[in-house]
DNA sequence: ACTATATAGCAGGCCGGGCT
DNA sequence: AGCCCGGCCTGCTATATAGT
């Protein structure tokens, strides 16, 4: 409903484009669990895809639930009963509705549009009312969420979230900006359980026991939030705190032109870190790319192909690698200096045949 | 020095996957 | 089907920086 024209014309063009063959045809009749999902990958290399729906798979999947309601002459009380109550399993809807997205398994697709279309979905901001009537309910009723939700009016996923991420802990949470104290401690909890078990420090991180380890003082978000946004940067940079460059924003850009999608949000974003340029977190060259994007004069309009080549043109000059003509004399380390020559160029990214 | 723009830092809603 | 978990994604605001 709400995606723009070029989004629209893309899921058309990439459903015309679908191929059928064994693997799509199972992904979509069988409801397999994640565990036979990953058996089938090892048995016979099987592919699907994981993630974030993209913009593109969620205008095919209304395409398809529309297509569906007219064919069948459903109304739209019938169309909830069939994605809330029993009878869902005779119809051929969820299977119907799975073969217009290429690769994605059934439960997956069934999972995102019981999310989508339950009528308490989306509600925004909790307020002081509803907090209260979920800790109440909490606390009659325990950790139940499916017996909870309607006592507060919310759908059951969400009203656990709000619980262990906000009503938890509420009394001694700290909010606002971290002392020096706390981000050493944090520092010293992330390496400790990480790098000093021979673990990765950027991915095999529990953010929940973290949070325990801090006292319960910060939460599992905060504290992830702090270490990807500000300390892991500091730490990977010897103390210093990085600063985005010209030549960030160069390499940026051409990285996410070699992805070669069709829109940003197919773009997973974990792929673009690069050993040699690491000092940037998944998260933050998302954000960069957002702020880049905005950066255009009418940017909603237009297709990721129009936005990236306006991109290119901009970011097209290296900017002065070293920073020969800045101001600031005692000039921080700039996070990409350790890419010597051609740093954009970077064919030794997957190559699309 | 004054103002416009960019960024850092944070909060929190929302999501998908895996297990039972 | 329900539960738990780790994580993604975006908006807001105070502050820093660039432009004049």
């Amino acid at each position: 409903m709400k995606n723009p024209k070029h989004i629209k014309a893309l899921a058309a063009r990439s459903a015309e484009q679908q191929i059928p063959s064994d693997h799509a045809q199972l992904l979509a009749t069988k409801w397999m669990s994640t565990t036979k999902l990953a058996e089938l990958v090892q048995t016979e290399g099987l592919v699907y895809k994981k993630g974030k729906f993209s913009a593109i798979e969620e205008q095919q999947l209304r395409d398809a639930i529309d297509k569906y309601r007219e064919e069948k002459q459903v109304t739209e009380e019938d169309l909830l009963d069939i994605i809330f109550g029993k009878k869902s399993k005779e119809s051929t809807f969820w299977s119907d509705i799975t073969s217009a997205i290429p690769q994605r398994p059934l439960i997956a697709v069934y999972h995102h549009v019981r999310r989508h279309f339950h009528p308490m979905a989306q509600q925004g901001k909790w307020t002081a009312e509803e907090d209260a009537l979920l800790k109440q309910a909490v606390a009659d009723l325990g950790q139940q969420w499916e017996k909870v939700s309607p006592r507060v009016g919310r759908m059951s996923a969400d009203c656990r979230d709000r619980y262990r991420n906000h009503i938890v802990n509420r009394d001694i949470r700290l909010t606002g900006g971290w002392s020096r104290d706390e981000e050493e401690r944090l520092t010293q909890i992330v390496t400790e359980m990480t790098v000093q078990q021979g673990k990765n420090i950027d991915n095999d991180i529990f953010w929940g026991k973290v949070s325990e380890r801090m006292g319960g003082t910060r939460g599992r978000q905060q504290c992830r939030i702090k270490w990807t946004d500000t300390l892991s940067k500091t730490v990977k940079n010897d103390g210093q705190r990085p600063r985005w460059s010209p030549l960030d924003a160069f390499i940026l850009v051409h990285k996410v032109d070699s992805m070669n999608v069709m829109d940003d949000t197919e773009i997973d974003w974990k792929t673009l870190l690069d050993p040699d340029w690491n000092l940037w977190s998944a998260h933050s060259l998302q954000r960069r790319w957002l702020t880049m994007k905005r950066s255009i004069k009418g940017y909603e309009n237009m297709s990721h192909l129009d936005i990236m080549e306006i991109l290119r043109t901009k970011k097209a000059q290296v900017p002065d690698p070293l920073g020969t003509g800045r101001k600031r004399k005692d000039r921080k380390v700039m996070s990409s200096e350790a890419i010597e020559e051609d740093p954009g160029v970077d064919d030794d990214h997957i190559d699309d045949s």
